[in-house]
RNA sequence: UGGGGAGUCGUCUAAUGGCAGGACGGCAGACUCUGGAUCUGCUUGUAGGGGUUCGAAUCCUCUCUCCCCAGCCA
């Protein structure tokens, strides 16, 4: 039993269970906004958000933050319904929209006008950036700050039954000026967008702000631990500012750092515009960081949430390794995945002294680490394909696979011996090895010789052609993020994000294989079958590959 | 030159006054009908300078570096 170690939020949380600081509750939320397709960042909050509450018995709401028309659309939350749901996350009937609360919004608004606690403005967009001042000069208040009670109440009255264009008035509070925080510059509560909500359609054409909106949706839901990003550390004085003057239930912003991956981006602007330049094929392209993406790529949800586990919560920014993702990916997949023979760029074997017309059934074991995943039948016959990859004319030290004269064992079959083989003198490709195998050798048999390699094969004359799909991680630096290393992340794009391989030879029990399925191609890595697929076009997306220690020691022999 | 945060192995993260630990990666070995899996071992770290203390990653102090904020985005 390993230690448990407690992350800061999980401390904060304790202690306040302690004190009864809400009375022993726990209730945290997810809130996103419904402008894009939740990633592999957002999983860490979710996991943390829904974690936090199974783990002190509480609850756990999903809220959609839809206070922006412009940029939210009903296609979003729908993916992200079936992402959080996919995870493996239940919220009961506690699905909620900020645009619910329109309504006691805007009483709330009116009411800290009537405190004198908010004012309408008619300053410009531009002049109240200009008013706000910088980092270090203080803002100066605007000419309208000091209209009565009264007239604010009648205009932002009017306001909302859409008597003012856009932009020509906001609500703002009344705060400081001069404060040293920003957000606290009298905010802006409400502006006037005359669009419609995917949600309340026409009936608003004021909106309120996130800065306003959020503290009060916590509120409403009865939140006690309101989880959130870094970035908004400097909005806490403000979200307490809208709460206590108010005199609201008052939950308790925290916030820890997002998650950053080596070699991918994770920001929405940017996984927008790969999707909007067409350097991927959609949202769910494999390559993407997105939970659909990931999906479509093979990923578990348990995967993903060991991995959320792992990386832990704190509040230093940090990338981690993708190499870690991959880890608790390979873990996974290695306990489920059921193993098959699937040669990717086949060359042709023959075994002289097997019988023309002779075919085999060969016991083979689904998966050795689950004994329960029983065994299949795989043909086998004279001709054979194996990997171009493990057969060398002149193999170099370590290369422990086929060449002249070299035996190797062919899996759940026989031990075979090169004898002669063949090629294309133009472009010096093998074309066809010749072996010979020992028949005493099956696999099975009770006197076992020791060979240095074991090979996959797939017997020519009953192999399945499939498509592969093999992706390896999108970008080809650390950091896509660093400027000084991609002035556009574009061009950090890795060229070799996608190869597709034809014409691949599969043995014939993954014939009818659906989408969504995993397997491990033995030797080859993890691979899952992909929506595109036909009745006689599998398609097969790579989702990993298994650590290979050849692969790596070739590299290092080529630097 | 305002305000808010953060600095612990290559990476992520524990240890809050008492032996700097774990995971991933890397390296080496064992085992293996997957060069997979599994197992074993090894390596490397408290941003820097002062101070308090028997004892400091932890407390005090000065410094350095990094991140966030000037949307009517969230």
């Amino acid at each position: 039993m390993e230690k448990e170690t407690k992350n800061f939020i999980e401390k904060i949380i304790e202690e306040d269970l302690r004190t009864g600081k809400y009375g022993g509750r726990v209730h945290t939320r997810f809130p996103p906004e419904p402008n894009g397709y939740l990633h592999i960042g957002h999983a860490k909050s979710i996991c943390l958000n829904f974690g936090i509450a199974e783990k002190y018995g509480g609850l756990c709401n999903l809220r959609f933050d839809d206070t922006n028309p412009l940029k939210e659309e009903e296609e979003y939350v729908r993916s992200i319904i079936e992402d959080v749901r996919w995870l493996g996350f239940d919220w009961g009937d506690r699905l909620y929209y900020a645009s619910d609360y329109f309504d006691r919004l805007y009483e709330c608004a009116v009411e800290l006008i009537k405190k004198g606690k908010a004012y309408v403005d008619d300053l410009s967009a531009e002049e109240i950036r200009r008013y706000r001042g910088t980092l270090t000069e203080p803002g100066r208040e605007s000419p309208y700050r000091n209209r009565s009670v009264e007239e604010n109440l009648e205009l932002f009255e009017r306001m909302r039954r859409g008597e003012f264009a856009e932009g020509e008035k906001v609500l703002r509070a009344k705060i400081d000026m001069a404060s040293g925080n920003i957000n606290m510059r009298d905010p802006v509560m409400y502006r006037i967008i005359k669009a419609s909500h995917h949600r309340t359609g026409d009936k608003w054409c004021i909106y309120p702000t996130y800065d306003f909106t959020h503290p009060l949706s916590d509120s409403f839901e009865g939140i006690t631990h309101s989880l959130c990003t870094l970035e908004f550390e400097d909005h806490r004085p403000l979200y307490d500012w809208f709460l206590d003057e108010l005199e609201l239930y008052h939950p308790q912003q925290i916030e820890f750092a997002r998650l950053n991956l080596s070699y991918t981006v994770l920001s929405k602007r940017k996984l927008t515009r790969l999707v909007e330049e067409g350097h991927v094929s959609g949202w769910d392209d494999p390559r993407m960081p997105t939970i659909a993406g990931m999906r479509r790529r093979g990923y578990t949800p348990e995967a993903i949430r060991e991995f959320c586990d792992r990386i832990g919560v704190a509040k230093a920014n940090s990338i981690v390794d993708f190499e870690l993702l991959e880890h608790c990916l390979r873990e996974d997949l290695n306990k489920r995945a059921q193993r098959v023979m699937v040669v990717l760029d086949p060359v042709r074997l023959v075994i002289t002294n097997y019988p023309e017309d002779k075919v085999e059934y060969l016991e083979a074991v689904n998966n050795p680490e689950d004994p329960m995943a029983g065994t299949r039948k795989v043909p086998f016959c004279r001709e054979l394909y194996i990997e171009q990859d493990d057969f060398m004319e002149e193999p170099p030290r370590k290369f422990y696979r086929l060449a002249p004269g070299r035996e190797v064992r062919l899996k759940h079959a026989y031990i075979i011996r090169c004898e002669d083989y063949e090629k294309d003198t133009e472009t010096g490709r093998i074309t066809t090895i010749y072996c010979t195998y020992d028949p005493e050798s099956r696999s099975g048999a009770t006197q076992q010789r020791k060979v240095k390699a074991t090979l996959h094969w797939v017997s020519a004359g009953h192999a399945m052609d499939v498509e592969v799909r093999l992706y390896d991680r999108l970008f080809s630096v650390p950091n896509p993020d660093d400027k000084r290393q991609c002035p556009d992340f574009i061009d950090c794009i890795n060229p070799e994000s996608l190869k597709i391989l034809k014409e691949c030879k599969a043995e014939p029990s993954l014939k009818g294989a659906s989408p969504g399925e995993r397997f491990q191609f033995l030797r080859l890595g993890y691979f899952c079958v992909d929506p595109d697929s036909t009745e006689d076009n599998l398609v097969f997306n790579r989702t990993v590959t298994l650590k290979d220690t050849w692969a790596k020691m070739k590299e290092k022999f080529s630097q």
